[in-house]
DNA sequence: GTAGAAGCTAGAGTCGGCTCTAGATCAAGC
DNA sequence: GCTTGATCTAGAGCCGACTCTAGCTTCTAC
């Protein structure tokens, strides 16, 4: 029934290294149980909480404020709303990130587009030009917003 | 018509020290020039790549990759190609992160409105367990999925 | 002509999140 | 018993992307 660091880590994706990495940063939410001889022992609800960890981190939450979400829950029943709010801001800060992401994809598909126009006409050698020797050129003409760049 | 270094990070969002690095680094597509007593001075050109960079870099671009296509446009026309398939690697590594964040998304949704369907229930101090005491009651159902982690 | 702001260089420091090392102990299979 | 591999602790090292410092020079405004 219990697991074994080695094996957590195989399951969680997570290095055992990581895996003490985080203990030793209290973001377990259960203290981690130890043989007599001193090591690790793991449940399956670990695994379980150790896989939204993961999730929460790769969508950028830092492990100081899954420290801090942690406590909370640690604390036991009480502070329901201050963990809601927590995950709320997270929320937020999620939605801001793919807000941010989409504005990105339609620059660089922007260039994308440009790129493959000019390929499939073979006009690519006009798409940059990198000296300054050319101002007038530049200044005025808005058909790439990022001449310098394309 | 020539921009300061401190006109620049003002309008690109950047600090001075940032600027300073990036051209250090190699990033900006002209070379930058410089006044008879060594200060840099800017293009309203560099200002706008440098907006596209702000771009590539926020969607998790790494300086090394903006810099490897800046190397490539500098050498001129001949490897748009090339250009164009490191702007569509991008383009998918930016799919990619936005259809992880929906992932994340999800699961914190899931967990939100755990905690407020309990909130509103009142229910709240039954969201979480931080002892190993109730295997039997921990087994076996799946109501929420992430139980340790409510 | 002088104060204060802005710029210069080289290089050190920071931060988060691990990763890796050393040196020792422990467990499992033959 | 012995080997091999897993685990332990404490702490050092690493990486990217800046940020900051020190010590100096150069503008700008009065």
């Amino acid at each position: 029934m219990d697991l074994t660091i080695g094996e957590v880590a195989e399951r969680s994706g997570l290095s055992v290294h990581a895996l003490r990495f985080y203990e030793k940063e209290g973001l377990f939410a259960n203290p981690v149980r130890r043989t007599a001889t001193g090591r690790r022992l793991y449940h399956e609800e670990d695994v379980e909480w150790l896989a939204v960890c993961t999730k929460l981190r790769s969508s950028g939450m830092s492990l100081a404020v899954i420290r801090q979400y942690v406590e909370l829950a640690r604390q036991g029943s009480g502070n329901e709303k201050e963990r809601l709010s927590l995950l709320r801001a997270h929320e937020e800060h999620v939605l801001d990130q793919i807000r941010e992401l989409n504005e990105c994809l339609a620059v660089i598909r922007y260039k994308v587009g440009i790129y493959e126009g000019a390929l499939e006409r073979g006009e690519a050698n006009e798409l940059w030009n990198p000296s300054h020797a050319e101002p007038a050129e530049l200044a005025g003409t808005d058909e790439d917003c990022h001449r310098a760049a394309a």
